[in-house]
DNA sequence: TTATTAATGGAAACCATTTTCATTAAGGAG
DNA sequence: CTCCTTAATGAAAATGGTTTCCATTAATAA
């Protein structure tokens, strides 16, 4: 598992070469903004991003890249109910640390959490391994989320 | 927590009007299929079994619907990934049995599964009460999904 | 350097979902 | 039961995120 930037790099590199796609400047500036953000950016938000930097980067490209990125196991595709499709670094890409997201369904506003993540892990663990081995599943990735109502959104009522 | 149809018809009845909203033929309609089908469908999917009984209740009154009862924790809205959301009736609505999904991110494929549940629960039961009371966020439902590749499509590779 | 073919961008297409608006009907008041 | 208010509805149009098309560009292997 890589470390520097240098390292994330090369192991980007290869993870694209080993899977026949090629290294473009667009899909290098596309992973650059992903790995300085924030999680949680729909695929304009990139094209925001990376537009003043890289202007001749359509949105299309945006689109086409982080679904190939997801297809890797690189980003991870999430969906917060407000009808865009939000993306960010998947754990196991170093500096991302293993959290899951508290939505609140009238503001849509959504909070990070780690907590309980010990025995999240633990449970998620066991439940990979036996899913996978029971229903011959190639497990990838997982999602955890909670829905509510945000401190705000709770008071209004 | 009502168990038989007809408390449950009486349970519906009364979020819906202690909500102000009105019991129409239409909502009882998707009501009633939602009760009666497996889980996972799309708002089209229940408009094409709501038709045949019930010829004039349009698909906009499905999406309405649905929301509505989204809204009131009655059906809960997935997402697959597949570009069109889910709806199952929401856990508490008495035989509908705690699960999670698996989706096949190649083919779409879901899987329910109910293994890990009591520790599972355990887990969640911790988590929402320190997230809730953290965050001061009303909890009203969570999601956990595994992704990656199915039987068939771990194979073909 | 050249040849092959994946990648790209811009415009158009797509399609699930939402909005609009005139009409209908649920449910409380009398 | 009837009237009245207003939520609910359907059909059509609009919306908007995402994908497809296609001619052009450029990354990689030979």
């Amino acid at each position: 598992m890589p470390g520097g930037n240098c390292q994330r790099q090369e192991w980007w590199h290869g993870k694209f070469r080993c899977c026949g796609y090629r290294l473009t400047l667009g899909r290098e500036a596309i992973l650059d903004i992903l790995s300085k953000s924030e999680g949680h950016l729909s695929a304009e938000d990139v094209y925001m991003k990376v537009h003043p930097k890289y202007p001749n980067v359509g949105l299309t490209t945006i689109y086409r890249t982080l679904n190939v990125l997801s297809n890797l196991g690189i980003v991870c595709k999430l969906d917060f109910g407000d009808g865009r499709s939000r993306y960010e670094l998947a754990e196991g890409t170093e500096d991302t640390h293993h959290h899951h997201h508290l939505v609140c369904t009238n503001c849509n506003k959504v909070i990070d959490y780690t907590d309980f993540i010990d025995e999240e892990l633990e449970l998620l663990r066991k439940t990979e391994k036996g899913l996978g081995a029971k229903y011959n599943f190639k497990i990838t990735n997982h999602i955890i989320q909670f829905y509510g109502l945000c401190d705000k959104c709770s008071g209004k009522e």
